[in-house]
DNA sequence: GATGAATGAGTTTTCATTCAT
DNA sequence: TATGAATGAAAACTCATTCAT
């Protein structure tokens, strides 16, 4: 109860001014809690936003892998598992947000970040069977992410900032543009 | 010559710590400099941020078109750009991470960001010459931006964290994809 | 029951990080209680303090005329009282480490701390004995505490330190000591 | 200038309400200065005990072989050493009292305890003479320094309180006490 | 221009105490 | 009796900024 108000008021307020720039005063009263009332569910501040994070990470990727199911054909199964995530991040804005920020900054524990990583298996294994297909691009997993998953965050950001906005048809041909940059 | 050893100073400890982390007292220190110097040439700690972003932003897309002429094809001109951008990047590692973290946080004003964006014209320019020769995809340049551009960011990144090595064959590779990824 | 562990507790703690280092919640726990249980024994913190200063004085007290009897001579009686505590604090180091914090520090009230002295009446009415006899010099008895008693307080907190051991022979000798500085 | 202020609101606060009961704000008032000021002399409360406690006892020390000189007799440099100390404690009492607190309490590092012992040297060298000529009883450093030494702090304890008054009188009947105590 | 000392305002964190159960 | 969750108030400490020199 109290436990996941101060997670949401974490994510709020972090996305708005940054992990230090947000007081544990200001997440309190955010949550309607006391400052003192934080300790009890988190043992300090960063502990506070590892935690965060790794259950923002756990939500995303829970939620990438719905309806995904590994007797897929590469092709669909990666447009499943893409549109799912941008789907998500196009929804869940602020958990959006918040996990580019972690991504991108020294914010989070290098720990917890692994903690993070490792929900992503199964996409990892989809783009191994990809290029023994010879479907997918003989590439490095780090490019496959960078040129597929990462760029999603990109308009994401553009669009909370009010410079752009992403419809239906723009999913459609980004997807377009992260599936011609890996398929072989 | 002391402001040189503070931007210095200021990109390599935000890199390290984020913004909010980094005290002037650091930076200063960092810089050998007397904390009150700084305030002879930034007006305050967020003037300074934003000087080093213009600054930096300045430098990268001056480097960004080196070389780069509108006389080019869209083909070739893209791939002068992109190589020279990966190029910087990749060498200028310092530079690359502060801008990840200014593009992806809210550390930086938005008019200062503004200021940043400007620079990219040309690229711009070239993307919309390649939408009505055919030759790019009809798609936003946001778009554009996150599928080419956005991705090397994150292979710095990666590469800065030790988690991979990004080197010759690597680049050209990434290159192949983000020309994929928006060549119509 | 509860009450006794969380005078134990509260001995054991204060000796271990002083009387305001030691948390309420840390007795609470050292004492398998809830913190709110302290409360029903005790009034606040000072409150359980003094009480337990109060107890530890007591029992100290108590064990230091053992075997005394106000018949015996001013000689064998000292050496009986003296011996008894020296006894007691080389026993019950915990206790006598307390009161010897308690002893040179404000943590107490006056009060108790008047509460707590007056036990030693017939070590007083001893000493104003072998001062009638001519066996003790005639001088204050807080010269006389301070000379032959308030010493063995030092040899505990040396020994506890790791600094010195006291053996029976050291006690001996130690006895010598205290009553040649006032015998007459 | 501004540290000494320090050091002394330090002493008499921690005289009056202990260690931990002594908020840095009201040592900084007491001072005439900022709570950050004291960060600039001191690296954390612990630094400023330590510190205070080591030149508190380095003046203590220095005062006690004001006069004394290796040639004298065992018994005259012991009395001149024994009354330095007496006097010292009796005049600065407010050093004597911090120092008592932190001689019997865990407030102290025990490497500043460390530093703050070897000043007693030639005290613990005049003793080791005495014991080879046969004057001073053959019992270890710690007892001497129990039943000759640490009274004194015990009545000056008693006078702060205002319990009992320590006048030239009982100072001589305290030496002869502590000479006592200890001679062959 | 350059500085080091100083600080007020604010930060994270702790803790004695209470209260609904 | 007994408690665990909750908290207001205060603690230690930090830091952007200033100012006399």
């Amino acid at each position: 109860m109290k436990r996941d108000a101060l997670v949401k008021a974490t994510i709020s307020l972090v996305n708005n001014s940054g992990f230090h720039a947000t007081p544990m005063s200001k997440i309190a009263k955010m949550a309607n809690v006391s400052p003192a009332t934080i300790y009890l569910y988190f043992k300090n501040k960063q502990d506070l936003v590892n935690q965060v994070y790794i259950e923002v990470k756990a939500a995303f990727s829970s939620y990438a892998f719905k309806d995904y199911d590994k007797s897929m054909t590469v092709e669909a199964g990666f447009e499943k598992i893409w549109k799912n995530i941008a789907f998500y991040k196009l929804k869940e804005v602020d958990q959006a947000l918040f996990l580019s920020q972690c991504d991108n900054t020294p914010m989070i524990d290098e720990e917890s970040r692994q903690e993070g990583l490792k929900h992503l298996e199964p996409l990892l294994e989809l783009w191994e069977r990809g290029k023994k297909e010879g479907i997918i691009k003989p590439i490095s997993p780090y490019l496959l992410y960078a040129f597929t998953i990462y760029p999603i965050s990109f308009l994401v950001n553009m669009e909370n900032r009010g410079l752009c906005t992403v419809g239906q048809e723009a999913v459609n041909k980004a997807y377009q543009s992260a599936w011609n940059s890996i398929k072989a």
